[in-house]
DNA sequence: CAAATGACAAATATTAATATTTGTCATTTG
DNA sequence: CAAATGACAAATATTAATATTTGTCATTTG
């Protein structure tokens, strides 16, 4: 009974742990790797990125550093696994709550989710400068990640133009390629080779123009021009 | 009458020469500074923009570097120096050529403009690297020198959106946030911190998706909706 | 006398020697 | 016997000594 409640304790977040189950006598010993995670996230945080050794980690840990590499074969995938748990927890969850709302204002919605996409990146560009730094870096090298951590958000919005295309408030054009291009043409603002120039206030009035262009179009429809009013 | 024929030849470009009318019998050992410039950017291809110093420059010319220091008061001025006139020759030229033409379709005129701007970027980027890398190094320090750049193209397209609003193809809305608008939503094809990005082929396809977006915006309009067809 | 020079100090970059880190794997541990 | 260890070589980073570069300015040049 406690055995299988224990193993569902460790085993959580869909990670593939060291097998867990055969001889649980020695739980406190086993070594998961959310908890290498989390001492490599404290780690990061104190030295910054760069100064940051997989033997840094290890001693936060009390282990040997040939420990860590029976779980992540490479510093670089201990560091792509970092920043893949940072992304999923501080970007992609609390967007998730926002696209599971429900709304009957589809247009409203998709600015909402949009917006706090852009308010999160700058928010975590300032306070938790080292580990944005390291999504930074880390996205630079992998294309793998930064992909599946820009699909993720283009399937999301997907959802929310979908809704917007059921009401009749969105054209029905391409549903993909509007996401795709809706996050490309918002890139100034949430892409983290920006980030310099986030620290100027004139950000938030670029955004409210952007996002105000995206929706409208700067083209004058022939419905405006000759057929009505 | 030689005499007024050799200053308008030295004196050409707009420079603030040093005073190069009295006493004109030693032409040949007048250093001008678009030399300095001439000698500067081919060292700079040649070294690269990390490995090129004054002293190279300095070289290249046969002078002593203090002489290069009469000219330019600092080793980041000349490299400023350097960077906006390639970017007046390899961009502003080209484009005002463009802005400067007639047109019927002012809509095509503005997308031609910045496909452009676009085009001129990602060559450059690719045939002229080292020069790039020296724009992008330079840009990122240099607020002042950015600026200048940006607000001449963001002027340029000001009255390429003016004309589309006289034939009532734009809609009459604040032509200098429009335009900067435009600018912003399509950094990711010509920002320099995104050049890595340019090598997919795929980045064609996602310009003409967000020029097709930004022309009409994603928004059904209530003319269409309601009033007509 | 305007323009260039080159000697100079301070700042920065390079080099070479030294130390640490990365990644592996035979051995140890519980 | 699964998991951890720690010794090890190769790669990378740091340090300290050395060399170059930057920027200034009194002196020279034409």
């Amino acid at each position: 009974m406690s055995f299988v409640i224990l193993c569902v304790n460790y085993c959580t977040g869909g990670e593939k742990q060291p097998v867990c189950c055969p001889s649980m006598n020695k739980k406190t010993s086993i070594l998961s790797k959310s908890e290498i995670l989390d001492a490599a996230e404290k780690t990061l945080r104190r030295f910054g990125p760069d100064k940051t050794s997989v033997t840094d980690v290890a001693k936060e840990l009390g282990i040997s550093h040939g420990t860590i590499y029976r779980h992540y074969p490479s510093k670089e995938k201990l560091r792509e696994a970092v920043t893949e748990r940072w992304l999923d927890e501080k970007i992609i969850f609390p967007l998730t709550e926002i696209a599971e709302m429900e709304t009957n204002d589809p247009i409203h919605h998709l600015k909402n989710y949009l917006f706090k996409l852009i308010e999160l990146k700058q928010t975590y560009a300032k306070y938790d400068p080292e580990m944005f730094k390291m999504y930074a870096e880390v996205t630079e090298h992998s294309a793998e990640l930064i992909d599946e951590h820009v699909n993720h958000i283009i399937e999301q919005m997907n959802v929310l133009i979908h809704q917007g295309i059921e009401r009749h408030l969105i054209q029905n054009i391409e549903i993909r390629t509007l996401a795709r291009s809706i996050f490309y043409a918002t890139s100034r603002f949430h892409h983290p080779a920006h980030a310099y120039e986030w620290e100027n206030e004139s950000i938030k009035k670029e955004i409210e123009d952007v996002w105000t262009l995206i929706t409208y179009g700067f083209f004058k429809s022939y419905q405006e021009k000759d057929d009505c009013k």
